[in-house]
DNA sequence: TATTAGCACTCATCGCGAAGGAGTGCTAAT
DNA sequence: ATTAGCACTCCTTCGCGATGAGTGCTAATA
């Protein structure tokens, strides 16, 4: 089942060469640009073999060969190996990459979308990038504010710094006194508390010790609830969907409908996201070829996808999503100095964003 | 220079068939089509003298004819006078949309996100919404609140219920006088302040007053003018985007990539906004046909939109993209009612959100 | 005078078959 | 084991005639 050092290189310059042109390589391709010293007859035999153990195939008799999704696979897998070490590339992109993270001082979002927007203008595929995903945080801080004769404003901060606000309209204006026990209340009950652990004895309990204001009470869990929901469906940025039409595999009426329609709902991407942070394969950085990937209208791409992670365990996907002959060499590397790059820099750092 | 009624009798007739089949249309369909009873031949004339003036023309020698923009424009025209008084078709959509409406709980982002998708749906168009567009607004609420021993928290709340969160983070810790000091200067000096009318004076004033803390009160200076900024680029939600594979003469590679990446980066359908929210006509409601259009990537295209305004002079824009041969009458029905119930029905109603 | 029938003409589209050519598999020679 | 040679496959391209939809013009008609 093994190949042997010839098979392996030939099918290697079989796949090299599709990338490049994305036409089906013929024998005499391969003889002519390899350092085998082969002649075109040789290689034909060999390309059969290959064939018959299902590395490459033939889109009609006449044709040349093109990589099957398992010849990818082993390519990918085999340079996944050999390039272990060579991360300190540093390329021009990645370089300013670097500088934008430095530089940053907005928003994290703004961070994010930038960062996509790069990344597909560097590649030329399509890029996604998934904010961290708040999970298992604690309550930090609770703060109900009178904004107006009939408003409160609900402030509540989470570990990680995710703030979320909240309007709630009150029938009577509530004295200063009793705004400050409301706040001691939550505060002092709440306060460190892990959100999942918030159970529906708590919240009785509260409410019984808010006497009158118990609806108030009610509308502050809510608005924690709401916290945990939010966390739920993570924030997905994506940026280069154009880019598919540069690829006429990918770019026929119904696969671009298809693709778009993906990169604009995001919903599907979602499953990427999770797929990819769930399955963590030692390096961070999964490949998923054609029918591999976990989001079927991509079928016909090839995903390559990094986990990165924040402090406090927040974890985030960056993916790439370009045709079946993507330039994998490129990608991986820009995606695994990419990934250490945010690992690395944003653990250094300790300010935060809303 | 103006139709007589024959003439415009058959331009519609020409336009209508167009909008259906997308193909050219011939004097033989026009003849037996319309209850003019005329032979094809006299079609022919007329047909002559209304590519002679400009409202149609001819894809090669030998084909029928198809509207021009100039057609399209008198058709558009014609058919928003005639059905100036018809708007209570209360279509299935409308019906739904309102629906929608009604049931809101949770943030406008998400129901501005929903209506685009379901216009998308109904229209088969691409369709954009933009968030109402704060300008103008006062400064409502200011508070700082200690998270931890190293942060404050500013919250910030402008009318309209926009809030606006942001972390300071403090060489020492404040003690609770100062904190309340602190949101005492803060609030008799700004509050009911438009943000636009803050200047370097009153900042100095503050800063004076605060004394050690002035560098405090810069910071929540700069959240201040970060609401201003945020105010300024209005976020714009796209449904639907796919919909342009529908129409071939909008999905060949070329236009269809620089639709999609017109949807993507949003930027140039602000332009479309601001256009729309300063040329203002009477009924809200305007149509860019073809070239007519700000984005210059959307020349193939036609585009209908509609102003609606929440209180407080929140405006914003709804907005339907397809093809020239789009189903005018149905995109321009749609849009008014659904101006009007978001006019009405939000207005009624004055919970907001954040 | 406006309308219409008739006709020649244009031109995009479709189908078809031949030519070209890239690439293969097999066989026989090296 | 490798390779040269050759017949074969089949996709692609191109040219060409047929088709047909639609026009413009002219002459006849009401």
């Amino acid at each position: 089942m093994d190949l042997d050092e010839r098979k392996r290189k030939i099918l290697q310059a079989i796949i090299r060469n599709y990338l490049e042109t994305g036409e089906p390589v013929g024998s005499r391709t391969i003889s002519k640009y390899t350092d085998l010293n082969l002649s075109s007859a040789t290689i034909r035999n060999e390309m059969s073999d290959l064939e018959e153990l299902g590395y490459i195939l033939q889109p009609h008799t006449s044709a040349g060969r093109i990589p099957s999704d398992k010849g990818y696979r082993l390519y990918v897998d085999q340079m996944m190996l050999e390039k272990e070490e060579q991360l300190n590339q540093a390329t021009q992109e990645v370089r300013e990459m670097q500088k934008m993270l430095l530089d940053r001082e907005d928003k994290m979002e703004a961070v994010l979308k930038q960062m996509a927007k790069m990344l597909a203008a560097n590649t030329n595929y399509a890029t996604m990038i998934s904010a961290p995903q708040v999970r298992g945080n604690k309550l930090k801080f609770i703060q109900l504010s009178r904004v107006d004769a009939r408003q409160l404003l609900t402030t509540i901060v989470v570990e990680g710094n995710v703030i979320k606000n909240n309007m709630i309209s009150v029938d009577q204006m509530l004295d200063d006194e009793t705004l400050l026990k409301l706040n001691i209340l939550l505060n002092t009950n709440l306060n460190g508390l892990p959100i999942e652990e918030i159970n529906l004895a708590m919240i009785a309990n509260l409410k019984q010790q808010a006497g009158i204001h118990a609806g108030i009470i009610a509308e502050v869990m809510d608005a924690v609830a709401a916290v945990i929901k939010d966390g739920e469906n993570v924030e997905i940025y994506t940026s280069g969907a154009n880019n598919i039409f540069k690829y006429p595999e990918l770019s026929d009426n119904q696969r671009a409908s298809e693709l778009i329609t993906t990169f604009e709902e995001k919903q599907l991407l979602n499953e990427l996201v999770q797929d990819t942070l769930t399955d963590e394969s030692g390096t961070g950085i999964q490949v998923y070829i054609g029918n591999e990937t976990p989001v079927k209208t991509m079928k016909d791409c090839s995903v390559v996808t990094a986990t990165y992670e924040l402090e406090e365990g927040m974890k985030g996907t960056i993916g790439i999503i370009g045709p079946r002959r993507m330039d994998y060499d490129k990608v991986i590397s820009t995606l695994k100095t990419l990934k250490s790059q945010l690992d690395t820099i944003y653990k250094k750092d300790d300010r935060d964003s809303g």
